[in-house]
DNA sequence: GAGATTATGTCAGCTGCTGACAACTGGCAA
DNA sequence: TTGCCAGTTGTCAGCAGCTGACATAATCTC
């Protein structure tokens, strides 16, 4: 429960929420291979997707800031002590969705065969991610409108903006691993790795404020609702201009 | 002065910082041409940068975290509510020398010339600012080391990582709109500009890490201590395999 | 079912950060 | 010089994020 003499005794939020959680956190694996079943594991794996689900409700009705750890805990019947024994801040709370997808893009990264070249296999395996973490929780397309509310909470919000983009130099970090292993390349010696790595996450981050900025924009053609396609071709599109971008002049 | 009952009532920083200060901060704008001269507007010069070299200090020498804003105050002889007038949070005092650097850079790409090709013009401005900025507080090379020290605790410290990569965010989000400006383009219709700034951020991030990380190795060739030519040589190189990066197969 | 593990709650406390108000200081004009 | 105005600073009080320590309650193992 909330700090003791913080919150009025009749605590505002009921803890009714356990419900539906998990809507935005579950990702498409299907069963963890040497996945523990226990009891304890389940309740553990209930509460923390609840809690994330709390705290996504919660930030987007009332704004990040304004939003309490007190809050989120006493939303799901948990003190904020154990709010923190499994999130490292509030930041982290609000960002564990993309965790997750980043954990799904890495493992559809190592699965592209060897024998494709490195720019090639990120695209495909990011195109992957999109079109089955979008149609792993479409409950209606629900996901898809999810991810831009969340796209556009952590645009406007300077402390998530900063989690978020340390997060993604992490996630560029071991995206450089796996690349210079499949090419069986020193990422201290040879740039490249690196270099595919930062530039893609650049077009990706690009893609992101393109489409949300697109889907807020009301007289534009594109629906909020449309699937994660309208997603995937700006991608392409914008992988497709990063070559003129970097050549010669720009006027015609 | 500090906090009251928080520390003990001798206080531990002695307030003599007063002499050296600005070290760091001062960067070559040799007299901005309309500067109010008044007392008043030196005086809270003075206790900016004061600020900032002692925080800059106590960081290196105890960590960031382990520092505490009422021991930045303290050591400038100035209560912990004005530090706050000064900075809006711990990060931006630790950053406000990089903030001072970027503000020269964009200073420099808007006066290339018109004629030059976007990717030039950056290229060029960049290698200015930086043979500019560590001549200018060059005390015998202490420039360049306190940058290579700024970094290296940047990336060393979560909290900083993620306020520097904020930064840089809206830096480039500047960058943008002087490139479209320059070409006469809307970045909202044309994404060459925005991609050829991501790109370039990305770039200039990995030319820093991998410069820090020569540095720091101890059998490298690279001294601590040349000049900013070994910077910008990074830089050249990884703009230079920027290309290869991301064309065809890595494999020769 | 007993004992070992592990998750949770409670308590106390520090640190970052902010609003409000009072005291001071430099700038400026009468 | 005097005296008012505006901008700067200090003090106080308080919230919210986050953590260590310890006790308690829930699972797991045998």
């Amino acid at each position: 429960m909330a700090a003791p003499g913080v919150r009025p005794p009749g605590r505002s939020a009921p803890a009714r929420y356990r419900v539906r959680m998990a809507s935005l956190a579950a990702v498409p694996n299907p069963a963890p291979p040497g996945a523990p079943t226990g009891l304890r594991e389940r309740k553990k794996q209930r509460t923390r997707d609840a809690l994330v689900d709390a705290a996504h409700r919660l930030f987007l009705s009332q704004g990040y800031a304004a939003t309490t750890v007190d809050e989120i805990a006493a939303a799901v019947d948990v003190s904020q002590r154990t709010f923190f024994r499994y999130f490292a801040n509030k930041e982290e709370a609000a960002l564990a969705v993309l965790a997750d997808a980043e954990e799904y893009f890495v493992g559809r990264l190592r699965a592209r065969p060897a024998a494709e070249n490195p720019l090639t296999a990120m695209r495909a395996a990011i195109c992957e991610s999109w079109r089955d973490l979008s149609a792993a929780h479409a409950h209606g397309g629900r996901g898809v409108t999810a991810a831009l509310e969340l796209l556009q909470l952590i645009e406007s919000t300077p402390t998530l903006l900063a989690a978020h983009l340390r997060r993604s130099a992490d996630q560029e970090r071991r995206v450089v691993e796996i690349l210079a292993a499949r090419e069986g390349l020193d990422p201290a010696v040879d740039l490249r790795p690196r270099l595919l790595a930062a530039v893609f996450g650049a077009v990706i981050r690009s893609a992101h404020l393109a489409w949300s900025a697109e889907r807020t924009d009301p007289d534009s053609q594109a629906s909020r609702d449309d699937g994660p396609e309208a997603m995937i071709a700006l991608i392409e599109r914008h992988l497709d201009q990063l070559a003129p971008a970097l050549t010669g002049d720009w006027r015609r």
